[in-house]
This record gives C-alpha cells, structure tokens and sequence, in this order.
DNA sequence: GGTGCGCGTGACAGCGTTGTCATTTGCGTG
DNA sequence: CACGCAAATGACAACGCTGTCACGCGCACC
C-alpha cells in the first residue's frame, strides 16, 4: 500500500496541488464546489498530509517539545498530561523528552533536540524552568517557550505557576488553627523554587503568630517518598516530638505517614501530617491526606495554551496565575492535649 | 540565527553534503582525512542534522509511536519510562500518543497518525494490544509493530508479556499457605486479558486445593483506585467476611486496604489483603503491600528492542516472557484463629 | 469598449536531507 | 608508462508539502 500523497488528490478531483493544499490549510478563495470535490477525494482515498513534509515546506512543525527533569512521578504526569489534552484540541502534536544533564552541556542538548525536530516551541518544566543558563539560551536563540513556575522574576516569554507562598502559608495556619505549635517542615528538592517557596510560607505563618521556625524541626527532603521517610525518622526522633508534620509534597508526606504507622504513632490523634500538590496519592494514604491542591494539569494546560497563542499572535501574555486551595481531609486534627 | 544546513557543513570543509551525508550516516568509502575535516566543521558550526528531512528522504524517521489507553497511572508510567529509555540507546525518537476510540474509528486514527508521522513503528500496549481490528488492520498494511501482553494467541509480530497465570496462582498459594480459605478475588478491568488471566490463575490455584472460586467472594474491578473502594465495600460486607482479599492489581489494593482501615478491620490481623503490579505505591501505602512484581518498565524495554531488531533484520524474535516474582511484604499474614 | 481590480487557480521553486548513478582519483600491474 | 579497477567523491533528482508569483477571467467603472 503506497502512501497517498497530494499529488494522488489533486488528480483523483481535477485540480493542482495547490488547490488541494489550499483545502487542508482552509485558506480562502477556493469556489465552494471546488472545495467540495477536493474534499470528496480526500476522503474517497483516505488521505492525511505528511506532517514531515508539510514541516519542511511551512515553518511551522505543528509539534511541541515538552522537557521535564522531575523525581515527582504522579507531579509529572499530571503536568504531560494537561499539556497532551491542550495540544490535541489545537492540532498539534507534543514531543516528550527529558533531560538530566545540567549548565552548557544541558543548553547544548535542549538546542539540539529543537533544531533538529523543528519544534515551534518548547514547554519547560520544573526544575529546568529555573535554570539562568536554558532561559539565555532560548531567548538568545529566539526559540519560543513556555515556562511553568520559573520562580518570581520577570520574564517575557508566556508564563504559568501558582501561589506557592499563599497555599504554603495557608497550610501553616490551619494547622496553627488547630493549636499546633510544635510544627515540623520538611523542605523539597533544593533545585526546585518551589520547595523555597513553600518553606517561606510557612515561615511566614509561623512569624505572624510570633514563632520562630523551630530548630531540628525544620528538615532538608527531596520530594522523593524515601526522602520523606528518612525525614520522618529524624523527626520522630526528636523530643519534644512535634504534633504536626508539615511535607512539602504529598510523596514525602506518604512517607512520614507510612513511618508515623511503623512506629505506632496515631495519626491525627498524637501527630498531624499535611502534605502538597493533592497528587493521585493524597486520596489514597490513610488516613486521606489533609493537602494542597496543586492544579498541574491546569498549569500545563494553560501554559501550553500561552505558547500557542504567542505563536500565533506574537504579544506575550500575562503571567497567569492558577488558583490553588487547601484539602483538608483526615490527616490533620486537633494539637493532643 | 537561520538554520545550519548540510550545505554550510559541506561549504566549510570543502567537499559535496553528498559526503558530509556519507559522514553523518557512518558510511564507508570516506577517507580518514577527510571524515575528520567534515567533522571539524560540524563541530565548529554546532551542526544537528534536520530529522525531518531525512525521514522525508530516506524512508526510516527513526520514531516510534506508544499508543495507549490505560487507567492504570503506574503501569503506564513504567511502560513509557521503559520504551523511552531503549528508543535513547537506540537514537530513536518516540512519539507518545493515547487512544480512546474502538471498532473501525480506532483503526482509522491510529493508521492516521502512523501515515502522517511517518513512524517506523509502533509500540502497542494493553488493552490496545488484545484488540483483533486494530492488529488486522496493523497487518494488512504492512506497520511494524511490537505488542505488549496481548494474550495467548500466536501472534506473528514481536510479542512480550508476563506469566500472570502463574504470577496469581502463586499469590494465591501464598494466601493459601498463610491457612485462609475464604479468600475474596477483585476482577480487573475486563477489556484487559490480564484481567482474565489473573482470575485464571487465582480459580486454578483454589481448585488445586479442592476449593471452587467462592460464591459472592469475586467482584467486578476496573483496575482504578475507586473500584478497589467499591468492590471493598461489598467485600467487607459479606457474611462471613473473607480472611483474605486478592485484589488483581495495586491500585485497588490500596482501595482495599483504605475501606478496611475505615471500617477499622486491622490488616493483616483480621484481614490480609494482597495486590499485583509492584507499582510505586506499593510501598508507599501501611502496611507495605505484599503483591506481584510486575517488570512494567522491562516488558516496555523489550518491546521496543525487539522492534526495532524487527526494523534491522525483518525477523520476528520470539515471544518473550519477562519473569515476576512474588514480593511479600506486611499486608498479607496467617489467617485469624 | 477599454481599463483596472480582485477572485480563483496553477506552475514552479524551494525546504534539508538521502538515493542513484556518474565521475574522478589513486594505486597496483604488466 | 599506459591500463584497469576499486575507492572516493560529486551532481542531481526525489521525498511531499507550502510559499511566491503569475495568469485568466468576470465585473464594475468611466
């Protein structure tokens, strides 16, 4: 079975290829009947356009990179998928590669990867959307992206993230709220701005109530599961013990619940445990983990859509900024008496 | 910063692209000297070949497609970490992309999206991989394709799977051993052979024991978190209540095990509770789940090893069969007194 | 009744590679 | 020193589409 090509309609409806050509892009000035019989031998031969070569011959590729480096698996998958779903309604398609390597030699690939798949832009994820070294080089090359909680600076390229501050210091007060003072912290990944962020809302929170974030209760994580066990461990350890753990995800959390259960500790009656991202996870731990709901589909999805709209008209838009809310659940409670 | 093309190349070290093409596709008859040359110059103007022109070229594009529609987060997960990684030793490109339509629709997009990409070939996962329209019509035309867990007809294509049979026969000895007899089984979804198999192999085991697959102890899942809830909630219910729940895969185990910790029902004291994946979660819920090992990220690698050996030679490899093993962790134990 | 304009259409040159085949070069041989 | 043959290299078409530009036609206008 040989590929059909334009050439195969154009002569199967009486026309050039040009005409054919100026049917799948629905360009104007083509008589309506024309239009129809280009379209009844389209059909009739059951043909689709080489992507390939209508890359080649346009300048458009129609297809998106989308570049992670994440050790939060169900994080990650949230964010492809919202930048899948974006990218099917506009028609295009998304090219997922990840990358470990970091300053030139991390510029170097990522320049590659786009020039040589003629990418018409680039979603860049975190933590490789706060990366200095990527952001100069794909502006000084003028290669269109998007970036997703790149951290508080300006910037002129489409732009999406949430109040990681806000949502962090929320968190804080409902657990003061609950008589908790004794608060614990596990910070995330230190390449990721936002386990700065989340770690300033909390201590934001803890200074409004005139407390100081506690010595050997604030501990360095990973955003990992065993970065949080190995935390949990630590903290349990500690006398005082805290009443409440605060994780910075919901991976980290699940460790300190699952260690919290190893060591007999009840959860919320002797310890409170609160994590971030409301992560597929979340409502599966018991007990059902008191979060913050991180809109990462949304966040990819909008982001995606930024980078389409900027290729298309050229203005940058706004930073745009999802809305996050607290989940409380089960895993919170009371400070014990 | 306009394009680098193989003519720049060919223009700075002073010979034909012909050659400079020779150079990039690791081609004899080049002399020592003058492949060196054409590398200096790619080097020196930071040179990355245009993909899509080649594959418009030649006729290999070097990419594959991973086409799925699966519930399971994890699984899924795995899969597409194990082909990405072995299209990257391979220097091959996979092109990600899900399909949720069936019957004569399914075929026709996904023979669209093979025809405009110009795929060299295609990764099929379950259930996509069971479904008899969509392997004709991947025949008919001639579409390399590597088939992951598609059941137990011959197939004349690259194949790998698991045992599941004997992974939940084994299991279910297991449970058997540790005294339980009334030992409750959740249905995975059924459009996935896996589903059938694991019940097979469950039934198979019972009866090798004298024992018929209990009456209202075996409930219809869907391999989602939720089903394992609602099919733990009948469960549970029942008088008597199973010692033992076998739940055919970790998502729903963890639904199991969330409703037994609601209803207050210790695990493994009262209850043991067993899953099948070895997903992430696993262990990550309390207690640690004792389950299958499922080589997701292998069965994935091998496929697509197996393709592109396909791609190379033109000869079919053998099915494989990648191993399991049994991971017995803290959920399951001795039956109660 | 000629002029001008815009709509609909087509011819043809690219896009950046690889494949085919012709041509040149180098070297051993008689 | 000419000859022949293999190795090395190059010219050019082809891949399947889009962009550019030119052309023909009908219609309003003066």
């Amino acid at each position: 079975m040989s590929r059909k090509t334009i050439h195969d309609v154009a002569a199967a409806a009486g026309v050039s290829i040009k005409t054919v050509s100026r049917v799948l892009n629905d360009e104007t000035n083509v008589r309506p009947d024309t239009r129809a019989r280009v379209l009844a031998a389209i059909d009739a031969l059951q043909f689709r356009p080489s992507l390939l070569a209508r890359s080649l011959a346009g300048n458009r590729s129609h297809t998106l990179g989308f570049i992670y480096d994440d050790p939060s698996v169900h994080h990650l998958t949230d964010l492809q998928r919202g930048a899948l779903a974006r990218c099917r309604e506009a028609g295009n398609r998304l090219l997922v590669q990840p990358f470990v390597e970091r300053g030139a030699e991390l510029v170097r690939e990522v320049i590659g990867f786009v020039t040589q798949t003629h990418l018409d832009g680039l979603i860049v994820t975190p933590p490789l959307s706060v990366l200095p070294e990527l952001a100069a080089a794909l502006e000084e090359r003028g290669i269109a992206h998007a970036r997703i909680a790149p951290g508080d600076g300006a910037t002129n390229v489409p732009t999406t993230d949430m109040d990681d501050v806000s949502a962090a210091r929320e968190m804080t007060e409902h657990l003061l709220g609950l008589g908790h003072r004794d608060i614990a912290f596990i910070i995330g990944h230190p390449e990721h701005v936002s386990a700065h962020q989340r770690f300033m809302g909390f201590r934001l929170a803890m200074e409004a109530h005139g407390l100081l974030p506690p010595a050997g209760l604030v501990v360095q994580g990973a955003y990992s599961f065993e970065s949080g066990v190995a935390a949990a461990r630590k903290l349990l350890a500690a006398r005082p013990r805290p009443t409440a753990i605060f994780a910075s995800n919901d991976d980290m959390a699940a460790g300190v619940l699952l260690t919290a259960h190893d060591l007999g500790i009840a959860v919320p009656g002797e310890l409170s445990v609160a994590g971030f991202d409301d992560s597929f996870i979340a409502g599966t731990l018991w007990p059902r983990l008191s979060t913050v709901h991180q809109p990462s589909f949304d966040l990819a999805y909008e982001a995606t859509g930024q980078l389409l709209t900027f290729l298309k008209t050229g203005e940058v838009p706004a930073r745009l900024r999802v809305p996050h809310r607290l989940v409380v659940r089960a895993s919170t409670g009371p400070v014990p008496a």
